[in-house]
DNA sequence: AACATCATGTTGACATTGTCAACTGATTGC
DNA sequence: GCAATCAGTTGACAATGTCAACATGATGTT
């Protein structure tokens, strides 16, 4: 019935339509708990609209997961190609890292939750593949840090560079979770920029120092 | 007015009867998405019989999880007073909390998740107690490093030592969550436990060398 | 002993939600 | 010209969380 002539087509539009209306929701809120019916009411569709797009909920999350991810990597990545050094690339990484999570609160707590993955934990293929170009960029600074010897890494390991990886993105993992959650609050009086700088420098020394 | 006579009496009874009814929930489903009703069935009573217990799903999580730190802080306190040397008590205590969480799954992403938080956030007092009786297992493990001179800690400095207190946990917790998320499943055909190992070493590396 | 009080659960009702099946209207392909 | 499919709607249903009202047994006071 509203059907009008609509402006901007049909086809991918309410795909489009429904996932504004729930960062909208997210933004307001602080949370992804929303319901289907609710975001429909925003979208001005009814309850059932999205099927043909979305098959539930976890892949409306999924979908805005993904793009996350990619705001994630192109944030990353352009800050990190400004940086020459690979350990002034590091350190301007996990600055970005935490800029973009706590810019964005309730879309990475999303992205890391347990609400975009199947019964079994497995993780959707498009968040997948997001999640993998995000930390592509942190791998490829391993890498070249680990060639010109900025790192103790050996480039030509990949069972050592991956371990780099892990290593890096698990304390950007877990250090912003902190910081989101506040739990940080009872550990210390420090504020946000300068405990970030202190996290990085002892992260990147483990880059650096010779390892066992 | 608590001080029933009754044996284990009704009082504590249902609250201790509800949670054991969601542990095994838990351990069946593997997930915390159980339903209230779900759990009063299991314990043989019925619906809203918890109210008096746990105003909502959130007040029996949280009980839930602060159980759940009080066991994994004597889990990491019994292992990390087994060693003498204090990068050794670190690395035990990694080996420690990697295992506990990959034990005990569905815990330990409860503990950290989302649902035991309050609409801003927060967190609920009784939880943050018990997690910063596990933190304090390795705030102390820390501080006796920084004085031995095995950490390049000062254990005067309440910054330092509260900075490399988070990044410590933040990189357990990131890990952990990697772990259990096998989001590293991408990233690797390395072993758990070989994987443990290499991001432990990059993260003594990080306390024991200079920083800048 | 009688009675009020309160803690502990139960029952019933209600709005909300996710999901299924059936339906409508337009668009497309043959 | 007509069948088929796509995109969205409508209606129905069971499950859930929550609220109010109720039972019932223990406690405490006089």
């Amino acid at each position: 019935m509203l059907t009008t002539n609509s402006p901007p087509s049909r086809s991918q539009g309410l795909r489009q339509t429904l996932i504004e209306a729930a960062l909208a929701l997210m933004a307001e809120t602080n949370s992804w708990s929303f319901s289907l019916r609710e975001v429909a009411r925003r979208a001005g569709v009814s309850h059932n609209a999205h099927i043909r797009h979305f098959a539930d909920k976890a892949a409306l999350l999924v979908a805005i997961g993904a793009a996350g991810y990619d705001a994630l990597r192109d944030t990353i990545d352009c800050t990190v190609s400004q940086e020459e050094d690979p350990v002034a690339g590091l350190r301007a990484l996990v600055r970005a890292f935490v800029k973009f999570a706590l810019s964005n609160r309730s879309r990475y707590g999303l992205m890391v939750g347990k609400d975009v993955r199947d019964a079994d934990g497995g993780i959707a293929p498009e968040l997948h593949r997001a999640a993998d170009g995000a930390r592509q960029v942190l791998k490829e600074l391993l890498e070249r840090g680990g060639r010109t010897g900025a790192f103790t890494i050996d480039p030509n390991d990949p069972d050592d560079l991956s371990a780099a990886v892990v290593t890096v993105w698990s304390m950007l993992h877990g250090y912003t979770l902190l910081e989101l959650d506040r739990l940080r609050q009872i550990e210390t009086l420090i504020e946000t920029d300068d405990l970030t700088e202190r996290v990085a420098a002892r992260l990147v020394n483990g880059m650096i120092a010779e390892h066992a």
